[in-house]
DNA sequence: GACAGCTTGTAACCAATGTGACAATTGTTT
DNA sequence: AAACAATTGTCACATTGGTTACAAGCTGTC
């Protein structure tokens, strides 16, 4: 949209998306070792049991972090957004560990990766860094806290306006391109009772469901 | 049991939970700096809210972390038990935000408590203490995706089976001493579900029930 | 236009879990 | 002994969510 990979040199994609958070050295630093990659729309960035070896800054786009069980199942965790980086993705790099989770792309965007001896070394030599790690550590730690009150709390019907909700947030937009069977996915339901919820809040006027896609009222 | 506080120093305590991770330097300066707290069972070692100004390391006992919903809901997320830490207070200590869970005590125990100032010095003086807060972020992390496992993937009788060999294993005990009502508190279920499910498991010849406790047979 | 594939709506039914009620048992207090 | 509280067993019933099945509509292809 207004963050084209072509009309920006990376020290102004760094500095937009971290320039907040990191003291200058540090931005120079990344700048200088950091490599770029742009994704699309349900592209899968990690996957379940993969080894990782880069630590991956997101400038522009969404993620979402899924969670599966070993025969079926699935489940939305959460989403990561511009400034953030995965926890988990982190954890795997340092203790060299599969990864337990799948990041697929929500909507396109743009990727910094960072090598992961650069990550140990700059954890000893920047304070700005530490606590950006910890703040991601802390951050992914209350969104998981969030989808267990989700799951463990809340009736479906709940959690689907939540996910309408995230879905919109995420993607800036009141109408919500997925299926219901996408959305089922999501919340490891199924089809039926998805449709069914999403007509009632149809019928409260909440929402109008149009083929292939959810439009948010009010 | 074998651990008694009044026949052990300080320096022997924190060597024999911590001796194999941390190096002779960074030992010496637990042992200095370091208060040591002794908690009964049922203590509330943290609760909801509540701002944290120390980091504990857990030399003896078990912990149990619970998640509560705003009206009334309640439900076990993890144990912790020798040589960990609650990642929940590091992101307190460092974000200087409220508690998002519950520390009750599962059994008696001993806890050292670290200053916030030193936890931070030492994330850039000592290697190992890195690891070892990454390491113990890590495994919370890894926690928190088998407790939403259970929730999202499993039906209750399997998460009653799971509570059970959990439950024993932290006590180090094949009885577990617990009402059905707690166990119903700890799943977030209700006592005439889990009394329900505890007879079947008891006519299967998992288990066999007594008046305030569950011995688990095999 | 005919066909196929995907998406949605809906009905009927089932299984899992939660709720309210009540009895029986045990242990404790008075 | 009587009263009481806590614990457990059990029944009947409601609710939520999952499953199967089928119809209907939309879209794209040949």
């Amino acid at each position: 949209m207004f963050c084209q990979f072509e009309i920006m040199t990376v020290k102004e994609l760094i500095e937009e998306a971290f320039g907040g958070i990191f003291e200058k050295d540090l931005l120079a630093e990344i700048t200088e070792v950091v490599k770029i990659t742009d994704f699309e729309e349900n592209d899968i960035l990690i996957d379940f049991g993969q080894y990782i070896k880069t630590m991956p800054l997101l400038i522009s786009g969404a993620i979402r972090i899924m969670r599966e069980d070993f025969d079926e199942g699935e489940l939305l965790l959460y989403f990561l957004e511009k400034g953030d980086t995965c926890a988990m993705t982190m954890a795997c790099c340092i203790g060299d560990k599969k990864s337990e989770i799948r990041a697929i792309a929500e909507n396109k965007g743009l990727v910094a990766m960072v090598p992961v001896a650069k990550m140990e070394e700059w954890m000893g030599k920047y304070k700005t860094w530490r606590s950006f790690v910890f703040q991601s550590y802390n951050n992914r730690f209350n969104e998981l806290l969030w989808a267990i009150d989700n799951i463990a709390f809340m009736k479906m019907n709940e959690r689907l306006e939540n996910y309408l909700d995230e879905t919109s947030k995420v993607n800036r937009s009141r109408i919500i391109y997925k299926t219901h069977q996408e959305i089922a996915g999501a919340l490891n339901s199924s089809r039926v009772v998805i449709s069914r919820l999403l007509k009632a809040l149809e019928n409260e006027g909440k929402i109008r469901l149009n083929r292939n896609n959810i439009e948010l009222l009010n």
